[in-house]
RNA sequence: GGGCGGUUAGCUCAGCCGGUAGAGCGCUUGCUUUACACGCAAGAUGUCGGCGGUUCGAUCCCGUCACCGCCCA
């Protein structure tokens, strides 16, 4: 074992038990200890009765401690002549009771301490069922703890020694499963010097050889190496890695790689062979998980996939872990391996109840994966989590969310089995720069982009971005209008639009493969081969192994300006319809007004792709109002709804009101805004610019419903 | 007691370098539009916890208070 422990002290161990804290009421027993003729120097203060059988108790004092111990020089020897030492310490509040107390060192973490720091007797009182030991008196001795307490309590009051009990809530540690009190206990184990294989690990964060994500958590790992206890390696555990110590017949251990070399050891010790008896104890779990980076690659030989891999890219995890596993890893590595054994660390969200409460095997609260995939699919669930991961912040696991998500999955599905009803078909060699309708152009532009954001935020660990992008793209822009769009030209007679058309949308459904593979592993996989199946291709390679592509050179900024502009007019039009209870249903002729040579151009080009997306009968430019429509801006022109006899006029009337009144409060703050000569001198030029642009446009809406409110006032 | 984080729509949560707030679910209204009702379309909803400060301008920066949570002692 090259990470040579120190045998300690003390250990005071739970059994390695993980606990919950819980406050109770306990009751404090006072008693009145009276030493001598001159006076009881007074009931000593929570004086916790369990403890008390033992003789040897240390008793001390505190604030002005030295005319306090001069006072009660006789009760001092007294105790002396009982063998109970009495010291001054912090650790005594006078503020609460009599300031003096009495510590067990043996069986109180915060009196150990004080026990340690005046060299006093550590005295264990239990044995390892939590019964009186032979170092209590003789009657308690064999007897549970409990029973013993009440013992105590009888004997006292029967010497009249006993002052009175009181209520105090107290954090007592209670073992998860078995329910009961733990009890500090006092036992020999081994300790590695965590201090000294701390400090490279400080370095290497500090250095940014490792980074944390997000970057606030390296202040946990600071505080907790900086300040790092020696670390206890033992367990009393049935199974694991043995502790690698040996005893000699009289305790001596010798520390070895195997029981040859102890016996080596032990030889040149005592210079002669002994019997060696191996420590019972097993190495902490964290030990040997430290190991993981490298023993997992073939360590302590040197292969190629230690050479290739170690360090690692990336370690993700919980917060929670960054003392236990992230450190210990970091430690290990660093000692045998002479470097970090990651580049960053992701700590990621911690996924907590829906009470909010931490999940633990222990407290039986875990929300089991595998039934939240069974209900929703394993994709949603991955989803989920990825869409809730942003930085700095735990999970409180909802289920409703679990669901949208599946109908995400749901929904690509879906437009998988559409784009397979309308033939498009993987073309083997397609070139999304070659395409050549202003739709597919569009389309492809917006996959760039969309990629570009998914890219993006997992790079920066933002797996929350990269959820919300690709659930954006895919039914947003590629189910909601893309395919929408297509359906005419499907449907259509233009056989080279229509191949085309069918090209671009099996490539499109390819690259939400590719992106979304990350995050949906399962359906996008199985679409994957389902695709190349249907084309009748083999693919290259399975989409987990797919290179991420590149999607330069695809940006198409008149494209995206065009079609977008077919989106705000289609978009405008339903808004008027649905508001002015149009039936669904019913086809209606459109006019547009005052529109320039782009929106006629415009309108031209996608006439039958507007009229069939809003439900028009047809939709042509005009110069004349016909009387009783309803109005609607859209850029610099205005779109008329002829519905003379269909829609109720006043209503109509209301709704241009309410939309000029807010375009009039928007107008009115940013012209307060820009009356501000402040602003105007202070602030940057790009924001004054932008503000004037708003006030045009807003003025310049709030002239073309004025116009088409005057229309129907008449 | 020390440290860290949180408080934004009914719920669960985003919001990067200060420039008039977003998503999912839920809700309202209307749809047998031949991929999808796990759907389509349209809509409503916010004193960005309170109070001060910095700034031309604050959900964002600073201070402070309140409440909630976590870690450590």
């Amino acid at each position: 074992m090259a990470v040579a422990p120190a045998l300690n002290d003390f250990k005071i161990p739970t059994f390695s038990v993980s606990s919950t804290v819980q406050a109770i009421q306990i009751t404090p027993y006072w008693f009145k200890i009276t030493v001598t003729s001159e006076g009881a120097l007074g009931p000593l203060s929570r004086y916790a009765i369990e403890k008390a059988k033992v003789k040897k108790v240390a008793i001390f004092y505190v604030g002005d401690h030295e005319s306090h111990v001069n006072q009660a020089a006789a009760f001092r020897a007294e105790m002396k002549k009982a063998g109970i030492p009495i010291v001054a310490d912090e650790y005594a509040d006078p503020e609460k009771g009599t300031g003096a107390v009495k510590i067990t060192p043996g069986h109180d973490f915060n009196d150990f301490a004080v026990g340690k720091r005046h060299k006093l007797a550590m005295i264990n009182i239990f044995d390892r069922d939590a019964k009186l030991n032979e170092e209590a008196p003789e009657k308690y001795r064999g007897l549970d703890r409990f029973k013993v307490r009440d013992m105590v309590v009888a004997d006292m009051e029967l010497l009249e020694l006993f002052e009175k009990v009181e209520d105090n809530a107290m954090q007592i540690p209670y073992g998860d499963r078995s329910g009961v009190v733990i009890e500090p206990w006092l036992t020999d184990q081994w300790y590695a010097d965590a201090k000294t294989l701390a400090k490279p690990c400080i370095e290497a964060v500090e250095t940014g050889r490792t980074r944390f994500v997000p970057k606030t958590w390296e202040n946990t790992f600071f505080e907790w190496m900086r300040n790092i206890q020696p670390w206890c390696i033992s367990r009393q555990l049935w199974w694991g890695h043995q502790i690698p110590a040996w005893y000699a017949p009289d305790g001596h251990p010798f520390v070895a790689y195997d029981e040859t070399e102890a016996h080596e050891l032990a030889k040149k010790h005592f210079g002669k062979e002994v019997t060696l008896v191996r420590d019972d104890d097993v190495l902490d779990t964290w030990f040997s998980s430290a190991l993981w980076p490298f023993s997992t690659l073939g360590w302590p030989d040197k292969t190629p996939e230690l050479a290739k891999y170690y360090p690692g890219d990336v370690l993700v995890t919980g917060f929670d872990i960054i003392f236990f596993w992230v450190a210990r890893m970091m430690m290990m590595g660093h000692h045998f391996m002479g470097d970090v054994p990651f580049r960053d660390v992701y700590i990621h969200a911690l996924v907590r109840d829906e009470k909010g409460q931490k999940m633990s095997k222990s407290k039986g609260n875990v929300m089991d994966p595998l039934d939240l995939c069974n209900s929703y699919g394993t994709d949603a669930v991955r989803f989920t989590l990825a869409a809730m991961a942003a930085q700095g912040r735990d999970i409180k696991l909802a289920e409703g969310r679990i669901a949208g998500y599946r109908n995400f999955v749901t929904k690509i599905w879906n437009a998988a089995r559409f784009c397979q009803m309308n033939e498009c078909v993987i073309v083997p060699g397609f070139d999304p720069k070659s395409v050549n309708s202003t739709l597919n152009k569009w389309i492809v532009a917006k996959v760039a982009e969309a990629a570009r954001d998914v890219s993006d935020a997992i790079t920066n660990y933002r797996f929350n971005e990269a959820a919300n992008g690709l659930y954006q793209f895919t039914w947003g822009t590629f189910c909601d209008w893309f395919l929408e769009f297509a359906k005419p030209v499907f449907q259509g007679t233009d056989e080279k639009a229509k191949a085309e058309t069918r090209a671009t949308s099996a490539w499109v459904l390819d690259q939400i493969l590719i992106i979304g593979h990350p995050l949906i592993p399962y359906v996008t996989e199985t679409l994957w081969e389902k695709l190349a199946e249907a084309a009748g291709i083999t693919r290259a390679a399975s989409l987990m192994t797919t290179q991420w592509p590149d999607y330069t050179g695809l940006a198409a900024p008149e494209a995206l300006a065009e079609i977008d502009w077919v989106v705000n007019i289609i978009t405008a039009i339903r808004s008027v319809r649905a508001e002015m209870n149009v039936p669904a249903g019913s086809q209606i002729p459109a006019l547009v007004k005052d529109g320039n040579a782009d929106t006629k151009a415009r309108l031209a080009t996608h006439n039958a792709l507007i009229c069939a997306n809003a439900r028009l009968s047809s939709i042509d430019v005009a110069d004349q109002v016909p009387a009783g429509s309803a109005q609607v801006v859209v850029g610099e022109a205005t779109v008329l709804l002829p519905l003379e006899g269909v829609i109720d006029f006043a209503k109509e009337r209301e709704r241009l009101k309410k939309e000029i009144a807010k375009l009039e409060g928007d107008i009115t703050s940013t012209q307060k805004k820009l009356a501000n000569e402040a602003f105007v001198s202070k602030a940057p030029p790009e924001v004054v610019e932008e503000n004037r642009e708003r006030i045009a446009t807003a003025e310049a809406a709030r002239v073309r419903l004025k116009d088409a409110l005057a229309r129907i006032s008449a």
